[in-house]
DNA sequence: GTCTATACCTCGATAGAC
DNA sequence: GTCTATCGAGGTATAGAC
Protein backbone atom coordinates (compact mmCIF):
# COMPACT_ATOMS: atom_id res chain seq x y z
CA UNK A 1 0.00 0.00 0.00
CA UNK A 2 2.82 2.14 1.19
CA UNK A 3 5.03 1.72 -1.87
CA UNK A 4 2.05 2.16 -4.48
CA UNK A 5 1.72 5.87 -3.33
CA UNK A 6 5.56 6.29 -3.07
CA UNK A 7 5.48 5.06 -7.20
CA UNK A 8 3.00 7.71 -7.30
CA UNK A 9 4.85 10.47 -5.84
CA UNK A 10 8.10 9.69 -7.90
CA UNK A 11 9.25 8.65 -10.53
CA UNK A 12 9.20 5.08 -10.92
CA UNK A 13 13.06 3.90 -10.08
CA UNK A 14 11.18 -0.05 -10.14
CA UNK A 15 10.14 -2.48 -12.64
CA UNK A 16 6.48 -2.16 -11.75
CA UNK A 17 5.70 -4.33 -14.91
CA UNK A 18 7.27 -7.39 -13.50
CA UNK A 19 5.52 -6.99 -9.74
CA UNK A 20 1.78 -6.80 -11.64
CA UNK A 21 2.85 -9.90 -13.58
CA UNK A 22 3.84 -11.77 -10.22
CA UNK A 23 0.62 -10.55 -8.97
CA UNK A 24 -1.48 -11.93 -11.87
CA UNK A 25 0.31 -15.24 -12.69
CA UNK A 26 0.08 -15.79 -8.71
CA UNK A 27 -3.66 -15.12 -8.06
CA UNK A 28 -3.97 -17.06 -11.55
CA UNK A 29 -2.26 -20.44 -9.72
CA UNK A 30 -4.06 -19.76 -6.01
CA UNK A 31 -7.23 -19.42 -8.03
CA UNK A 32 -6.50 -23.14 -9.95
CA UNK A 33 -4.42 -25.34 -7.60
CA UNK A 34 -4.75 -23.31 -3.96
CA UNK A 35 -2.45 -21.19 -2.02
CA UNK A 36 -0.61 -23.57 -0.29
CA UNK A 37 -0.44 -26.21 -3.55
CA UNK A 38 0.85 -23.44 -5.60
CA UNK A 39 5.07 -23.11 -4.88
CA UNK A 40 7.09 -19.80 -5.60
CA UNK A 41 8.76 -21.56 -8.15
CA UNK A 42 5.64 -21.99 -10.41
CA UNK A 43 4.91 -18.12 -9.65
CA UNK A 44 8.27 -17.35 -10.86
CA UNK A 45 8.02 -19.19 -13.62
CA UNK A 46 5.04 -18.14 -14.91
CA UNK A 47 6.29 -14.74 -14.43
CA UNK A 48 9.21 -15.02 -16.67
CA UNK A 49 12.03 -14.94 -13.83
CA UNK A 50 13.18 -17.39 -11.64
CA UNK A 51 12.18 -18.33 -7.34
CA UNK A 52 15.06 -15.74 -5.86
CA UNK A 53 13.83 -12.73 -7.87
CA UNK A 54 10.46 -12.79 -6.09
CA UNK A 55 11.91 -11.74 -2.72
CA UNK A 56 13.00 -7.93 -5.04
CA UNK A 57 9.21 -7.69 -5.21
CA UNK A 58 7.34 -9.32 -2.24
CA UNK A 59 8.41 -9.94 1.21
CA UNK A 60 7.03 -13.60 1.68
CA UNK A 61 4.22 -15.86 -0.18
CA UNK A 62 2.38 -14.42 2.71
CA UNK A 63 2.35 -11.09 1.29
CA UNK A 64 1.87 -12.08 -2.12
CA UNK A 65 -1.32 -13.48 -0.97
CA UNK A 66 -2.81 -10.43 0.84
CA UNK A 67 -2.58 -8.26 -2.10
CA UNK A 68 -4.17 -10.80 -4.21
CA UNK A 69 -7.01 -11.27 -1.41
CA UNK A 70 -7.66 -7.73 -0.95
CA UNK A 71 -7.58 -6.83 -5.25
CA UNK A 72 -10.25 -9.79 -5.50
CA UNK A 73 -12.81 -7.63 -3.29
CA UNK A 74 -11.77 -4.27 -4.38
CA UNK A 75 -12.04 -4.93 -8.39
CA UNK A 76 -15.96 -5.88 -7.46
CA UNK A 77 -16.37 -3.23 -4.82
CA UNK A 78 -15.03 -0.38 -6.89
CA UNK A 79 -17.33 -1.31 -10.04
CA UNK A 80 -20.43 -1.60 -7.92
CA UNK A 81 -19.77 1.86 -6.46
CA UNK A 82 -19.02 3.70 -9.93
CA UNK A 83 -22.23 2.40 -11.48
CA UNK A 84 -24.58 3.34 -8.10
CA UNK A 85 -23.38 6.48 -7.96
CA UNK A 86 -23.78 7.10 -11.56
CA UNK A 87 -27.56 6.63 -11.12
CA UNK A 88 -29.51 9.84 -10.77
CA UNK A 89 -30.80 10.48 -7.23
CA UNK A 90 -34.30 9.58 -7.42
CA UNK A 91 -33.24 6.22 -8.87
CA UNK A 92 -35.66 3.82 -7.31
CA UNK A 93 -34.21 0.89 -4.70
CA UNK A 94 -34.86 -1.10 -7.54
CA UNK A 95 -32.89 0.40 -10.13
CA UNK A 96 -30.05 0.81 -7.35
CA UNK A 97 -29.50 -2.91 -6.47
CA UNK A 98 -29.66 -3.75 -10.57
CA UNK A 99 -26.75 -1.12 -11.25
CA UNK A 100 -25.26 -3.03 -7.63
CA UNK A 101 -25.72 -6.59 -9.65
CA UNK A 102 -24.39 -5.48 -13.27
CA UNK A 103 -21.66 -3.88 -11.88
CA UNK A 104 -20.68 -6.66 -9.02
CA UNK A 105 -20.81 -9.36 -12.30
CA UNK A 106 -18.90 -7.01 -14.23
CA UNK A 107 -16.51 -7.03 -11.19
CA UNK A 108 -16.55 -10.36 -10.53
CA UNK A 109 -15.99 -11.88 -14.09
CA UNK A 110 -13.78 -9.41 -15.93
CA UNK A 111 -11.02 -10.18 -13.11
CA UNK A 112 -11.90 -13.86 -12.77
CA UNK A 113 -8.67 -15.15 -11.27
CA UNK A 114 -8.16 -12.60 -8.45
CA UNK A 115 -11.96 -13.11 -7.53
CA UNK A 116 -12.46 -16.67 -7.87
CA UNK A 117 -9.11 -17.30 -6.37
CA UNK A 118 -10.07 -14.60 -3.01
CA UNK A 119 -14.10 -16.80 -3.00
CA UNK A 120 -12.17 -20.51 -3.31
CA UNK A 121 -9.18 -19.76 -0.81
CA UNK A 122 -10.58 -17.73 1.45
CA UNK A 123 -12.36 -20.25 3.58
CA UNK A 124 -8.75 -22.24 3.45
CA UNK A 125 -5.55 -20.08 4.57
CA UNK A 126 -4.24 -18.87 7.78
CA UNK A 127 -5.80 -17.00 10.39
CA UNK A 128 -3.45 -13.99 10.43
CA UNK A 129 -3.90 -13.84 6.73
CA UNK A 130 -7.55 -13.69 7.35
CA UNK A 131 -7.74 -11.38 9.71
CA UNK A 132 -5.52 -8.78 7.42
CA UNK A 133 -8.44 -9.02 5.16
CA UNK A 134 -11.63 -8.90 7.04
CA UNK A 135 -11.98 -5.28 7.06
CA UNK A 136 -12.33 -4.89 3.39
CA UNK A 137 -14.79 -8.06 2.94
CA UNK A 138 -16.56 -6.29 5.79
CA UNK A 139 -17.17 -2.76 4.42
CA UNK A 140 -17.95 -4.23 1.27
CA UNK A 141 -20.92 -6.27 3.17
CA UNK A 142 -21.94 -3.22 4.86
CA UNK A 143 -21.93 -1.74 1.88
CA UNK A 144 -24.88 -4.01 0.55
CA UNK A 145 -26.67 -4.17 3.53
CA UNK A 146 -27.41 -0.45 3.52
CA UNK A 147 -28.43 -0.90 -0.67
CA UNK A 148 -30.85 -3.52 0.85
CA UNK A 149 -32.10 -1.60 4.11
CA UNK A 150 -33.30 1.32 2.01
CA UNK A 151 -34.90 -0.87 -0.26
CA UNK A 152 -37.12 -2.26 2.53
CA UNK A 153 -37.92 0.85 3.98
CA UNK A 154 -38.97 1.98 0.88
CA UNK A 155 -41.23 -1.12 0.58
CA UNK A 156 -39.66 -2.25 -2.64
CA UNK A 157 -38.08 -5.85 -0.83
CA UNK A 158 -40.73 -8.13 -0.16
CA UNK A 159 -40.50 -8.56 3.79
CA UNK A 160 -40.17 -12.63 3.73
CA UNK A 161 -36.64 -13.00 4.77
CA UNK A 162 -34.24 -10.77 6.05
CA UNK A 163 -31.85 -8.36 4.81
CA UNK A 164 -28.73 -10.31 6.12
CA UNK A 165 -30.25 -13.25 4.93
CA UNK A 166 -31.26 -11.84 1.19
CA UNK A 167 -27.69 -10.32 0.89
CA UNK A 168 -25.46 -13.68 1.93
CA UNK A 169 -27.97 -15.77 -0.51
CA UNK A 170 -27.18 -12.79 -3.48
CA UNK A 171 -24.20 -12.21 -3.23
CA UNK A 172 -23.10 -16.14 -2.43
CA UNK A 173 -24.80 -17.05 -5.95
CA UNK A 174 -23.32 -14.09 -7.97
CA UNK A 175 -20.00 -15.41 -6.84
CA UNK A 176 -20.78 -18.30 -7.93
CA UNK A 177 -21.43 -17.36 -11.15
CA UNK A 178 -17.42 -16.87 -12.12
CA UNK A 179 -17.45 -20.76 -11.32
CA UNK A 180 -19.66 -21.68 -14.22
CA UNK A 181 -20.36 -18.37 -16.52
CA UNK A 182 -19.39 -18.74 -20.11
CA UNK A 183 -18.89 -15.99 -22.41
CA UNK A 184 -19.80 -17.68 -25.52
CA UNK A 185 -23.26 -18.73 -24.78
CA UNK A 186 -24.57 -15.09 -24.79
CA UNK A 187 -23.65 -11.36 -24.53
CA UNK A 188 -23.05 -10.28 -20.62
CA UNK A 189 -26.12 -8.07 -21.33
CA UNK A 190 -27.80 -10.91 -21.45
CA UNK A 191 -26.70 -12.83 -18.95
CA UNK A 192 -26.75 -9.98 -16.54
CA UNK A 193 -30.83 -9.37 -17.50
CA UNK A 194 -31.17 -13.78 -16.80
CA UNK A 195 -29.19 -13.12 -13.83
CA UNK A 196 -31.36 -9.65 -12.92
CA UNK A 197 -34.39 -11.55 -13.44
CA UNK A 198 -34.17 -14.90 -11.09
CA UNK A 199 -32.72 -12.05 -8.14
CA UNK A 200 -35.98 -9.85 -8.63
CA UNK A 201 -38.88 -12.13 -9.51
CA UNK A 202 -37.99 -15.64 -8.66
CA UNK A 203 -37.71 -18.32 -10.93
CA UNK A 204 -41.45 -20.01 -10.78
CA UNK A 205 -44.70 -18.04 -11.69
CA UNK A 206 -46.83 -16.58 -8.69
CA UNK A 207 -48.79 -19.29 -7.05
CA UNK B 1 -15.32 -49.32 -4.09
CA UNK B 2 -14.60 -53.01 -4.25
CA UNK B 3 -13.21 -53.11 -0.63
CA UNK B 4 -16.75 -52.03 0.66
CA UNK B 5 -18.59 -54.85 -0.98
CA UNK B 6 -16.87 -57.34 0.41
CA UNK B 7 -17.76 -55.57 3.41
CA UNK B 8 -20.58 -56.34 2.95
CA UNK B 9 -20.42 -59.63 1.37
CA UNK B 10 -18.83 -61.25 4.47
CA UNK B 11 -18.55 -60.33 8.49
CA UNK B 12 -16.56 -57.49 8.50
CA UNK B 13 -13.27 -58.61 9.97
CA UNK B 14 -11.69 -55.12 10.21
CA UNK B 15 -11.75 -52.35 12.06
CA UNK B 16 -14.11 -49.93 9.82
CA UNK B 17 -14.84 -47.43 12.18
CA UNK B 18 -11.21 -46.07 12.25
CA UNK B 19 -11.59 -45.75 8.21
CA UNK B 20 -14.77 -43.68 8.75
CA UNK B 21 -12.68 -41.61 11.52
CA UNK B 22 -10.59 -41.19 8.94
CA UNK B 23 -12.87 -40.17 6.36
CA UNK B 24 -14.61 -37.74 8.54
CA UNK B 25 -11.20 -36.02 9.90
CA UNK B 26 -9.88 -35.78 6.03
CA UNK B 27 -12.78 -34.06 5.09
CA UNK B 28 -12.76 -31.61 8.11
CA UNK B 29 -9.24 -30.67 7.23
CA UNK B 30 -9.76 -30.54 3.65
CA UNK B 31 -12.23 -27.95 4.20
CA UNK B 32 -10.69 -25.78 6.52
CA UNK B 33 -6.98 -25.83 5.25
CA UNK B 34 -7.52 -27.17 1.30
CA UNK B 35 -6.32 -30.51 0.06
CA UNK B 36 -2.51 -30.07 -0.40
CA UNK B 37 -2.05 -27.73 2.70
CA UNK B 38 -3.76 -31.30 4.88
CA UNK B 39 -1.00 -33.87 5.95
CA UNK B 40 -1.67 -37.09 6.39
CA UNK B 41 0.34 -36.74 9.49
CA UNK B 42 -2.23 -33.91 10.90
CA UNK B 43 -5.33 -36.43 9.88
CA UNK B 44 -3.80 -39.21 11.47
CA UNK B 45 -3.48 -36.87 14.75
CA UNK B 46 -6.99 -36.36 14.30
CA UNK B 47 -8.08 -39.66 14.12
CA UNK B 48 -6.00 -40.87 17.10
CA UNK B 49 -3.42 -42.47 15.31
CA UNK B 50 0.05 -42.47 13.65
CA UNK B 51 1.04 -41.08 9.87
CA UNK B 52 1.99 -44.60 9.06
CA UNK B 53 -1.22 -46.37 10.24
CA UNK B 54 -3.19 -44.32 7.57
CA UNK B 55 -1.82 -47.12 4.64
CA UNK B 56 -3.24 -49.72 6.34
CA UNK B 57 -6.54 -48.38 5.67
CA UNK B 58 -6.11 -46.26 2.54
CA UNK B 59 -3.12 -46.71 -0.50
CA UNK B 60 -2.60 -42.91 -0.60
CA UNK B 61 -3.48 -39.27 -0.09
CA UNK B 62 -5.61 -39.39 -3.19
CA UNK B 63 -7.73 -41.77 -2.10
CA UNK B 64 -9.25 -40.52 0.74
CA UNK B 65 -9.26 -37.86 -1.45
CA UNK B 66 -11.63 -39.12 -3.56
CA UNK B 67 -13.99 -40.96 -0.76
CA UNK B 68 -14.29 -37.70 0.37
CA UNK B 69 -15.71 -35.80 -2.70
CA UNK B 70 -18.04 -38.49 -3.89
CA UNK B 71 -19.52 -38.61 -0.23
CA UNK B 72 -19.73 -34.58 -0.58
CA UNK B 73 -22.21 -35.15 -3.38
CA UNK B 74 -24.11 -38.84 -2.02
CA UNK B 75 -25.12 -37.42 0.65
CA UNK B 76 -27.23 -34.38 -0.61
CA UNK B 77 -28.32 -36.23 -3.90
CA UNK B 78 -29.80 -39.09 -1.60
CA UNK B 79 -31.97 -36.90 0.80
CA UNK B 80 -33.26 -35.26 -2.50
CA UNK B 81 -34.21 -38.35 -4.15
CA UNK B 82 -35.87 -39.72 -0.89
CA UNK B 83 -37.53 -36.11 0.05
CA UNK B 84 -38.82 -35.87 -3.65
CA UNK B 85 -39.78 -39.26 -4.37
CA UNK B 86 -41.95 -39.67 -0.81
CA UNK B 87 -44.52 -36.91 -2.73
CA UNK B 88 -47.62 -38.36 -3.86
CA UNK B 89 -48.06 -39.09 -7.84
CA UNK B 90 -50.02 -35.56 -8.51
CA UNK B 91 -47.62 -33.22 -6.77
CA UNK B 92 -46.73 -30.17 -8.43
CA UNK B 93 -43.52 -29.21 -10.03
CA UNK B 94 -43.66 -26.34 -7.27
CA UNK B 95 -43.66 -28.93 -4.56
CA UNK B 96 -41.41 -31.35 -5.84
CA UNK B 97 -38.92 -28.53 -6.73
CA UNK B 98 -39.36 -27.49 -3.02
CA UNK B 99 -39.32 -31.01 -1.40
CA UNK B 100 -35.88 -30.95 -3.69
CA UNK B 101 -34.36 -27.65 -2.37
CA UNK B 102 -35.49 -28.92 1.57
CA UNK B 103 -33.29 -31.94 0.40
CA UNK B 104 -30.51 -30.21 -0.56
CA UNK B 105 -30.11 -27.93 2.21
CA UNK B 106 -30.76 -30.87 4.52
CA UNK B 107 -27.70 -32.91 3.50
CA UNK B 108 -25.85 -30.27 2.71
CA UNK B 109 -25.79 -28.69 6.14
CA UNK B 110 -25.69 -31.55 7.61
CA UNK B 111 -22.97 -33.44 6.79
CA UNK B 112 -20.86 -30.40 6.66
CA UNK B 113 -17.26 -31.52 6.09
CA UNK B 114 -17.82 -33.37 3.52
CA UNK B 115 -20.00 -31.12 1.61
CA UNK B 116 -17.90 -28.03 1.70
CA UNK B 117 -14.95 -29.80 0.97
CA UNK B 118 -16.07 -31.34 -2.09
CA UNK B 119 -17.30 -27.34 -2.98
CA UNK B 120 -14.18 -25.52 -1.14
CA UNK B 121 -11.72 -28.07 -3.07
CA UNK B 122 -13.07 -29.34 -6.52
CA UNK B 123 -11.87 -26.58 -8.58
CA UNK B 124 -8.43 -26.84 -7.10
CA UNK B 125 -7.73 -30.68 -7.09
CA UNK B 126 -5.52 -32.81 -9.64
CA UNK B 127 -7.31 -33.24 -13.20
CA UNK B 128 -6.85 -37.03 -12.36
CA UNK B 129 -9.32 -37.05 -9.29
CA UNK B 130 -11.42 -34.47 -11.22
CA UNK B 131 -12.36 -36.96 -14.03
CA UNK B 132 -12.65 -39.92 -11.35
CA UNK B 133 -15.47 -37.73 -9.75
CA UNK B 134 -17.40 -36.12 -12.82
CA UNK B 135 -20.20 -38.86 -13.45
CA UNK B 136 -21.48 -38.50 -10.14
CA UNK B 137 -21.57 -34.67 -10.56
CA UNK B 138 -22.70 -34.89 -14.13
CA UNK B 139 -25.77 -37.31 -12.31
CA UNK B 140 -27.09 -35.24 -9.74
CA UNK B 141 -26.99 -32.15 -12.21
CA UNK B 142 -29.06 -34.26 -14.93
CA UNK B 143 -31.36 -34.80 -12.03
CA UNK B 144 -32.17 -31.21 -11.05
CA UNK B 145 -32.65 -30.48 -15.06
CA UNK B 146 -35.10 -33.32 -15.47
CA UNK B 147 -37.39 -31.31 -12.44
CA UNK B 148 -36.70 -27.88 -14.23
CA UNK B 149 -37.37 -28.78 -17.41
CA UNK B 150 -40.36 -30.67 -16.34
CA UNK B 151 -41.44 -27.45 -14.04
CA UNK B 152 -41.24 -25.07 -17.60
CA UNK B 153 -43.29 -27.53 -19.63
CA UNK B 154 -46.04 -27.77 -17.34
CA UNK B 155 -45.76 -23.74 -17.27
CA UNK B 156 -44.80 -23.48 -13.59
CA UNK B 157 -40.96 -22.19 -14.05
CA UNK B 158 -40.93 -18.24 -15.17
CA UNK B 159 -39.65 -18.72 -18.94
CA UNK B 160 -37.05 -15.74 -18.54
CA UNK B 161 -34.23 -17.72 -18.05
CA UNK B 162 -32.76 -20.83 -19.13
CA UNK B 163 -33.15 -24.14 -17.51
CA UNK B 164 -29.14 -24.46 -17.66
CA UNK B 165 -28.81 -20.98 -15.94
CA UNK B 166 -31.73 -21.45 -13.20
CA UNK B 167 -30.30 -24.65 -12.26
CA UNK B 168 -26.31 -23.39 -12.17
CA UNK B 169 -27.55 -20.36 -10.35
CA UNK B 170 -29.77 -21.97 -7.36
CA UNK B 171 -27.30 -24.96 -6.74
CA UNK B 172 -24.80 -22.45 -6.56
CA UNK B 173 -26.29 -20.41 -4.39
CA UNK B 174 -27.64 -23.00 -2.38
CA UNK B 175 -24.32 -24.65 -1.81
CA UNK B 176 -22.89 -21.14 -0.84
CA UNK B 177 -24.89 -21.58 2.54
CA UNK B 178 -23.17 -24.21 3.65
CA UNK B 179 -20.73 -21.48 4.21
CA UNK B 180 -22.46 -18.98 6.25
CA UNK B 181 -25.82 -20.98 7.88
CA UNK B 182 -26.20 -20.04 11.33
CA UNK B 183 -28.24 -22.94 13.33
CA UNK B 184 -28.36 -20.41 16.48
CA UNK B 185 -30.46 -17.98 14.11
CA UNK B 186 -33.58 -20.13 13.71
CA UNK B 187 -34.60 -23.66 12.99
CA UNK B 188 -33.45 -25.01 10.16
CA UNK B 189 -37.08 -24.91 9.20
CA UNK B 190 -37.86 -21.25 8.82
CA UNK B 191 -34.43 -21.23 7.28
CA UNK B 192 -35.71 -23.40 4.24
CA UNK B 193 -38.63 -21.20 4.16
CA UNK B 194 -37.17 -18.08 3.45
CA UNK B 195 -34.28 -19.67 1.16
CA UNK B 196 -37.62 -21.27 -0.92
CA UNK B 197 -39.47 -17.53 -1.22
CA UNK B 198 -36.14 -16.83 -2.58
CA UNK B 199 -36.21 -18.74 -4.95
CA UNK B 200 -39.25 -19.03 -5.58
CA UNK B 201 -40.85 -15.91 -5.98
CA UNK B 202 -37.79 -13.81 -5.20
CA UNK B 203 -36.55 -10.44 -3.20
CA UNK B 204 -38.48 -7.10 -4.61
CA UNK B 205 -42.27 -6.85 -4.77
CA UNK B 206 -43.21 -6.80 -8.14
CA UNK B 207 -42.90 -3.79 -10.48
C1' DG C 1 -3.84 -53.08 13.04
C1' DT C 2 -0.62 -49.89 14.75
C1' DC C 3 3.86 -48.67 15.72
C1' DT C 4 8.88 -46.48 14.81
C1' DA C 5 12.26 -45.16 11.68
C1' DT C 6 13.57 -43.34 7.65
C1' DA C 7 14.21 -42.70 2.37
C1' DC C 8 13.56 -39.35 -0.88
C1' DC C 9 11.67 -35.15 -2.42
C1' DT C 10 10.27 -30.36 -2.64
C1' DC C 11 9.11 -26.36 -0.17
C1' DG C 12 9.95 -21.10 1.39
C1' DA C 13 13.48 -18.29 2.17
C1' DT C 14 18.37 -16.37 2.23
C1' DA C 15 23.19 -15.06 0.66
C1' DG C 16 26.08 -13.16 -2.41
C1' DA C 17 27.75 -12.84 -7.43
C1' DC C 18 26.78 -10.12 -11.41
C1' DG D 1 16.85 -6.44 -10.65
C1' DT D 2 17.87 -11.10 -11.53
C1' DC D 3 20.73 -14.87 -11.07
C1' DT D 4 22.72 -19.49 -8.80
C1' DA D 5 23.31 -22.21 -4.88
C1' DT D 6 21.88 -23.85 -0.76
C1' DC D 7 19.82 -24.28 4.09
C1' DG D 8 16.51 -26.28 7.29
C1' DA D 9 11.97 -27.88 7.60
C1' DG D 10 8.46 -30.84 6.62
C1' DG D 11 5.86 -33.56 2.92
C1' DT D 12 4.23 -38.66 1.18
C1' DA D 13 5.13 -43.10 1.32
C1' DT D 14 7.57 -47.54 2.67
C1' DA D 15 9.77 -51.29 5.61
C1' DG D 16 9.66 -54.15 9.20
C1' DA D 17 9.04 -54.86 14.44
C1' DC D 18 5.37 -55.89 17.50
Amino acid sequence: MATKIKEKMSPPETDTATRERILLEAARLFRHHGYAATTLREVADASGIKAGSIYYHFESKDQILGEVLDKGIQVVAETVRQRVDALPADATARERVAAAIEGHLWGLLHHGDFTSANIRIYGQIPAAAKNRHRKIRRDYADYWDRLLEDALERGELRPDSSTAVIRLFVIGALNWTVEWYNPQKGSFQDFVKQIRAIVFDGTFVRE
